[in-house]
DNA sequence: CTTTTAATGATAAATTAATATCAATAACAT
DNA sequence: ATGTTATTGATATTAATTTATCATTAAAAG
């Protein structure tokens, strides 16, 4: 059976505490302050397992290791600070993209990037 | 002094037959048809100093190795088909993206991907 | 045609991210 | 409290991408 232990309730803890799509290292070191011994390859594990679950998604970022974030959400969009390389959830979407494709093809999926400085960096 | 090759010949040739980001194995499979032998060493040398010139502009993508592309073109987006891999370029630009930025934040950039079916494999 | 040396091809090495290994630990059913 | 075994931490390994090495080749200047 799947046992709870400290470090899984510290992962899910930092989940819940920043809300936004977070880094294994990112999670390494927030659920460290609970479970200073984490190794990275819990954080692997426990991410590989609330995956499978569907309790976390991966977030594809241009240019940076995966991300993952809470599953469950509304449609949303993520903001990236080129300052302090957090990333964060936007609410809506920029709508009527289809007009941007090419005709022939047919869009299924879409995905929007802004960058730029957050609150706490500007 | 700079060189004239017949490897940089066919990667500029395979750049501007495509028109489109290109990996560099995808540069390198176009590139020997015109130079059979060609390594991949080479394209990756060639892209380095054709960046640093300002002639071609990294594309990062999600969850996918660089790509490159021609630079000086319009501001633009991309498309990803999900059936041959390809990548290409989509003119044209949601527009008021300011209003899914947070309060505090301040956009300084975006990207636009778009998942689908491109024409030949529709 | 020679000479010089930038460029190439083949491959090793470095990077970075994610997974596998395995002895030690700790959840939890009894 | 005890035994079973899922989970962990430390580290090795794999995988994927990019860069470095170096003997050989060939561009282009004279």
């Amino acid at each position: 059976m799947q046992r709870d232990t400290a470090q899984r309730r510290a992962i899910r803890g930092v989940f819940n505490q920043e809300n936004r799509p977070l880094t294994p290292q990112e999670l390494l070191e927030g659920a460290q302050s609970a479970v200073p011994q984490m190794g990275l390859a819990t954080v692997y594990r426990t991410l590989k397992s609330l995956t499978e679950a569907g309790a976390v998604m991966v977030v594809d970022v241009p240019g940076e290791p995966q991300r993952y974030e809470l599953a469950g959400k509304d449609h949303h969009h993520h903001f990236s600070c080129k300052q302090c390389g957090r990333m964060f959830e936007m609410d809506g979407c920029p709508g009527d993209l289809e007009r941007l494709v090419p005709d022939g093809f047919v869009m299924e999926d879409h995905e929007v990037f802004i960058y730029g400085r957050c609150r706490d960096c500007r």
